[in-house]
DNA sequence: TATGAATGAGTCTTCATTCAT
DNA sequence: CATGAATGAAGACTCATTCAT
């Protein structure tokens, strides 16, 4: 996947009038210039409703409040805004905040603190698109695919099948196939994301994500049980 | 929705499965009533790959071997193209089997076969395309996703809720929400089914749906049985 | 202009059938075999209903009863059909029963009389729909406007100049330039024709041509009498 | 029928107008303001020499010397440029300064005046196009001979009728049909224009429409005159 | 002779991209 | 930096014409 291009021409303007003081400025706040994340705000909002062919940038210049040409001087094009906008999304997800959440906790304790984690992931709306636009565009932008595969889903499961195996050792959990389990454990989040997106408001009932996820996790903790194990 | 102009369905089906009688009889006339299916059957390969929006006619047309405009001769429009092979897909899916299935089943057992029965559905690859199609164009085509919940999702949902309250009621099951639990039962088997269209080419282990649907089916049941399930 | 292409296919058959008497059947009757005249007529109407471009040989085909690929039969090419039904309308118009009508007839009678014949084109649904056709489709085929310049409008005019210049040497008329004069007295009867077309259903008073005519007849006769030469 | 979507109409023209001193600043913005305009020319060429359907818009905007997908900054489709077109070409015609022209006439000098009038109408190379234009698409766009007869032809044969009547009523003309009547007076000009653009050039002798109409006055007021016209 | 399925050239229309101002 | 007019390549769709049956 190619760079955002030149998503932040500003730079150069910036460090005309930067005085030696800014050298110190925090580097973490690239693109400091409001233009490109409202752009990519609105590419979201745009990309979301629509789909990558279906949207136009006219529709976007429109939502972020410019024109058509001011998003040629952030973006070489209709492609590159869209990786930069998936790229950025993807950004977000972090799992120090997981890793700490989990440190120390006992398997079983800490799988029910991970669903409970998820309750959380549902709430943020940007998140909750990634999903539904990777796998709608997946045939144009397999990066996406590979990049949230690797980024955000193996890492993730990795967690959850250390923590499956080392319930196996600790004698917690009976004895499962931790890679194919650890999908088990997230398949109820994915599907909460895309099914918000696309069923809900046809659906007679209204979902209620949250207590799926805690019987989610009454369900996997029992289980996995070792008592439980039968014959 | 209109339904695709099929053109005269069939009527010389009779003349092909003539006995050699018949040899000096007209031989059969194009492939008229082989088309419509033919063009289905090409629209949902290059529909699957690309999206409505990135499909070409042209590719439509080439992967079925006929020229641009025999497409017309047979759909009114992209769109009634898109929409017919989409309602043809959602035909297939019989309740009818299922039931008979799961028919005097105890609640336990009857879930061990449902989900047995979910790997089979993976079998079917034209079956496996409908997720990602319906969720990737749920914004240009929202009643395919309407179509799709009140056809196969709301029926077969309907069994398993009924299943887990009647598996409740005799005491086989603890007292879990059906609704919700209902949608964990079913998870799994979209998310693979997604997950073969979508990641599996990247990931560095190669799934086994069938185990892992094996594992969904011993969790389940673990995790819903009433007491420590002891027997 | 081309000759009406193949019109007439099945003359050869006739011949195959015809029994010498049929030698001597009426040599004016050709095309005896009413498919083409059946196409013709079709043609007619959809050609008029909406012009050249926009008439479609489908719709041709559906008002005359036959398929498509029959009219290639009978007519080379849509084009060659226009012209065959345009030539064929034209045929009708003789000079004959207007000259009989004419004959020994003082100039003010004649012009009387002339006007009154008008009337009676104006029945004729075919000859209305001419002028119409000729105009619209000029650009594509002038050789039509040609045609009926030389074949309807210039005889016509002639025995217009004709008669008046008649009446002027006889005294009847004052000096007026006939050339001129003698689209004076056609002018009512195209714009009739037109009228009834294109304007008379938008209009909140029904037009009544042959009281118009009658008007015209009258004040013709009038502003053409010698008598009234003033000064 | 919308109108077109002019576009920022003439904003800079000023600019243009503007003395040396503004030699160094920026020249002028593109065509933009005189675009509609240039189009609607460019159209009323070939629609008027093709027909709506025959004629392309690659023509068009060959003639406009602009590219094709410039046609769809001004105008959303052929349908609304043809009909922009169309009302534009019906703007000028004003009845005011007829209405100028015959005031406080007596009846007879007021028909001379008016066929006199007819004359300029003819000398409008833009004028004399839209009786075909809208003969040959009143199929297509009934609207257009709609219009035309609302705004063109009802108050000009409103004006004639006033006249007509008038005449009658003062003793000047004779009891006609002042109705059918009016037809009479305007039919030769309808005439003259639809002639030059269609059988003109095929004529072997040239047409003079101002001596036409000078002779069809004549005869009018002869016509209508009350005796046989003596004074 | 008659049919109608098949074709593909031709048109309208959209939209990402460029560039003069 | 920002604009928006202009472009032209690409794609959906139509329909005259052909041809196997």
């Amino acid at each position: 996947m190619k760079p955002p291009a030149k998503a932040n021409p500003q730079a150069k303007r910036a460090a005309k009038r930067a005085v030696p003081l800014d050298a110190a400025a925090p580097r973490w706040r690239r693109r400091a210039a409001a233009r490109p994340a409202e752009i990519i705000d609105a590419a979201l909002t745009v990309f979301s409703a629509r789909g990558f062919e279906a949207a136009t940038l006219d529709e976007v210049a429109r939502e972020a409040g410019i024109s058509k040409g001011t998003l040629y001087l952030y973006f070489d094009s209709k492609t590159a805004l869209f990786e930069a906008m998936a790229l950025e999304l993807m950004q977000g997800v972090v799992m120090h905040r997981l890793d700490a959440l989990l440190e120390g906790e006992a398997p079983a304790a800490a799988l029910h603190k991970l669903v409970g984690f998820m309750t959380h992931v549902l709430d943020d709306p940007r998140r909750v698109a990634m999903p539904k636009l990777i796998i709608a565009e997946s045939a144009r932008f397999p990066q996406l695919a590979e990049i949230w595969l690797k980024t955000v889903i193996t890492p993730l499961r990795g967690r959850i099948i250390a923590l499956i195996e080392r319930g196996i050792a600790t004698g917690a959990f009976r004895k499962v196939d931790a890679f194919e389990t650890s999908k088990l454990v997230i398949a109820p989040l994915l599907v909460a994301a895309l099914w918000r997106q696309t069923f809900e408001r046809f659906d007679d009932r209204p979902s209620n994500p949250a207590l799926m996820l805690r019987e989610h996790g009454e369900i996997l903790l029992r289980g996995l049980a070792k008592t439980a194990t039968k014959e």
